[in-house]
DNA sequence: ATTGCTGCAAACTCTTTGCAAGTTC
DNA sequence: GAACTTGCAAAGAGTTTGCAGCAAT
């Protein structure tokens, strides 16, 4: 049931390998949502109908330590969870709650040599976080 | 006590003029640190012993409904609020938790620039919102 | 055998809500 | 006096924690 790849993750992590480990990590990868901790248990209730929220938590918080996702927080209250590791700003529509990466080399490159340039006094940055507030066409 | 630029947004804003309305939005503009309602309500009580954190709540909601104030979220749990108008972006160093306001016009030209050339598909751009993540010098 | 994980429930933090009594306009 | 606000407590959402029994290495 569980892919290579979660596989392979979980073991390069030094991360047991369990059903419900695995079945986290596979729903987080394959929908591709920014899910949070409350969706994951509902779509793994579908197949798993007595997984505790508790249990996805800890996975997650793991995970979080880890790096293999990276939490994102919204306006909305819940913690969102993004599997990509490569570099990228989000777009967040508040309406429908909708969370999506937005990949844009010459934004970050933009930004990256903006911030080269122009340093901020007594602060060393360590990220840029871009969130594009918006809302999709409705027709 | 109430100073008369705090009397003059709450009338402004048709909001009646009570003794914990006023203290509130002073401690708001005065603080210039982003509080959350805790920090709020703990400042409050320096002066105020009893001023229950519910009220806190209920007047924060109400200035962020008017425009007043605007919500902030961190990486951290709290809500944060900022009462500053003009557009500006934050700097938040997750160690000791600080957010702080950065005003950039050249940054905030840039980005108008970049995405008025750079239209996304399907996605309607209400507001670009810009956290620098990092850390202040320790020496 | 050791170490780590799950499941369950309780607890915790932050925030919202309901309502009676009091205040503002 | 009509409409709104306060104070208080209870409740709600989201998340964390403790621990006994179980599973993975």
């Amino acid at each position: 049931m569980a892919n290579k790849k979660v596989i392979r993750i979980l073991a390069e992590n030094k991360l047991k390998i369990t059903p419900q480990r695995t079945a986290i990590l596979e729903v987080i990868l394959n929908l591709n949502n920014h899910p949070s901790a409350e969706d994951i248990t509902q779509y793994l209730r579908l197949n798993y109908p007595h997984i505790p929220i508790g249990t996805v938590y800890k996975n997650l918080d793991l995970f979080v330590k880890k790096g293999i996702i990276t939490p994102v927080r919204t306006s909305n209250e819940s913690m969102r969870y993004d599997p990509v590791k490569e570099k990228h700003h989000h777009l967040y529509a508040p309406d429908s709650d909708i969370l999506e990466d937005f990949f844009d080399d010459d934004l970050i490159k933009l930004l990256n040599d903006y911030f080269n340039r122009k340093k901020i006094p007594d602060f060393k940055i360590d990220d840029i976080k871009l969130q594009i507030i918006g809302r999709h066409d409705t027709k």
